[in-house]
DNA sequence: TTGAAAGCGGTACCAT
DNA sequence: ATGGTACCGCTTTCAA
């Protein structure tokens, strides 16, 4: 019989002392090569003997003992709840993994569906990461940040509408995304304007404040703002529409540019037309608010580049003692096209 | 003075040692009464204590030293290099997450953006997760596959167009949506067929197949098929739109919904008349194509729920031995609506 | 140039 | 009902 086809169901795992043992060394020494430590010179043909060895065994560094032994590890632990959608949210993304990767950090995005605020944040410590970047997606609070702080992370940084007590803050000012938008809707001579507020879950701490930013649009001035609640789907557009006329509402900033996608079909399906009887402004500057007729009218934001937000964790690493800082993220200015 | 305001800066984390010390109780005591060892009985004032000074210390176990001593760890890894867009993915990503908690995996996205092949696969390794599943954004290799299981990895799933040596397989037939689109076209008596192929990185995994499932469609056919290269945006659309007339396509399979409204805007914009002139259909069956008019006629995907590859995963993991299958993981058919 | 050994933070067996 | 202790895999002095 030769060797068995079940793909080495049973033999253990490797560890540096088969290594040893096989290239005739100590574990010590195998540790030298590998790491190529500098401190230490050893021969040639030892290195090339541990290396064979290595190789010949399959032999991967369990980087859970590295980092026991060491005491610390370059772990950036990322709390995932629910992938974020968008291009503007993943380009930013990429850029940051991207970016963290280049300062030498491993970045781990953590599962987090479904565990809500201290608890995940003892999830997260557990890992002894050397920082977490929250986006927002689970709601971290004080005390989670002590905890994450107690357990050895340097720097704990949110990206996100709030400002968090501890925590190195980059906060995204979703109310200007409003304010500007609204602004230019009664710059246009618009006075009965709605705001879409969307249904969905998890949108809140956006549109919370993007409703907020619009009313502050409107003081001092004679327009008014009404909150508009809306499903992202046709028929909640569909009664949306049809309340339109008596609702007397001449302009509405919709949210983003699939909402007001989905409530401009719905308008001029309704009879409603856009943008004489009613403007609508999205937001995020999508190629689809290109392609629609008339052309929609947007708010652009531009996000901090990823790079950034590297650089400030690493920043924050190397200096746990500074004072946490709060830095706004986005920039945001209407695109007039032809829906306003 | 009282303490300093600075965070605990250099406070030691605290340890199963400190708590026990300061229960004034044994660490194989503490580590009884925090897990809830069933195997031995601790008194009641005696776990409250430890409890207590858990409590105070802000005391949180180091999940590297405990699976360094269990010798194995629940983790399953996903390797991410792109956060992949789309609802349907984004749906099926929470999904699984969410049902391989609730099996009591941990799940970690490893960001691998910029590694490559075995390069990847070792440093996955090097986490000794139970399981890896990769969505295919980075390229796994057999030898990858073996680095891995090497490693102890119980089980290795793929979840994309490709089979892989060694890996259980959920082939995602992108073909059939090619075929099914195609189909559909020439069976509404289209004989010049387009089908676009995004020039975006990334997605060749996914429009290969599909233009390959075109070209099976008008096999036996007196039909013909041709490629299209289409960047996502508007210029490029329009230089193809301009190119229309003359290359005497009368359909189009579009690649997705999204392609597939740029295109059609492109067209109209040109004068070409949809469905007329030029039949198109997209796919994923997005909100936006019911927004369109003439509504989108698209390919609808039904994708395995991500609770069947969470069991599939925990199958796997059980039994390692059992031999790597493959499965079909879509479902995909034509909603016809008005653009074809 | 290389090896022996301590120790990182837990867990679980064996005593008491 | 509790405590002592060996050990998981790796790094890093210190000695030889």
């Amino acid at each position: 019989m030769s060797q068995s086809p079940r793909q080495s169901a049973e033999r253990p795992v490797p560890t540096s002392a088969d290594v040893a043992r096989l290239a005739g060394v100590s574990r010590a020494t195998v540790s030298y090569v590998l790491n190529n430590t500098a401190a230490v010179r050893i021969s040639e043909p030892t290195r090339r003997r541990v290396r064979e060895a290595a190789e010949e065994l399959g032999y991967v560094p369990h980087a859970a003992a590295r980092s026991l032994r060491a005491g610390h590890s370059r772990m950036v632990l990322l709390p995932s709840a629910h992938v974020p959608v968008g291009p503007l949210y993943s380009r930013f993304f990429d850029e940051l993994q991207w970016a963290l990767r280049r300062l030498d950090y491993t970045v781990v995005q953590y599962g987090s569906l479904g565990l809500e605020g201290d608890e995940a944040a003892r999830a997260w410590a557990e890992l002894r990461p050397v920082a977490v970047v929250s986006l927002g997606e689970v709601q971290l609070t004080p005390r989670g940040v002590k905890i994450l702080k107690r357990s050895g992370a340097k720097a704990v940084i949110t990206v996100g509408p709030q400002r968090i007590e501890g925590t190195h803050a980059l906060v995204m000012d979703q109310a200007r995304v409003g304010r500007v938008a609204v602004a230019h809707l009664v710059e246009r001579g618009r006075r009965r304007i709605g705001v879409v507020v969307p249904e969905e879950p998890g949108l809140e701490l956006f549109s919370g404040p993007r409703l907020e930013g619009a009313r502050q649009a409107v003081e001092d001035t004679d327009a008014t703002v009404v909150p508009l609640p809306l499903r992202y789907e046709e028929e909640s557009a569909t009664e949306l529409a049809a309340r339109w006329r008596e609702s007397g509402l001449d302009g509405v900033f919709a949210y983003n540019d699939e909402y007001a996608m989905l409530l401009m079909r719905a308008l001029q399906d309704a009879g409603v037309s856009v943008p004489d009887e009613t403007a609508i402004v999205g937001s995020d500057d999508l190629l689809l608010g290109r392609l629609l007729r008339p052309r929609l009218s947007t708010v652009r934001i531009d996000m901090v580049l990823g790079e950034e937000l590297a650089e400030l964790v690493d920043r924050a690493v190397r200096d746990p003692e500074a004072v946490p800082s709060t830095r706004d993220l986005m920039a945001s200015r209407v695109v007039p096209r032809e829906s306003s």
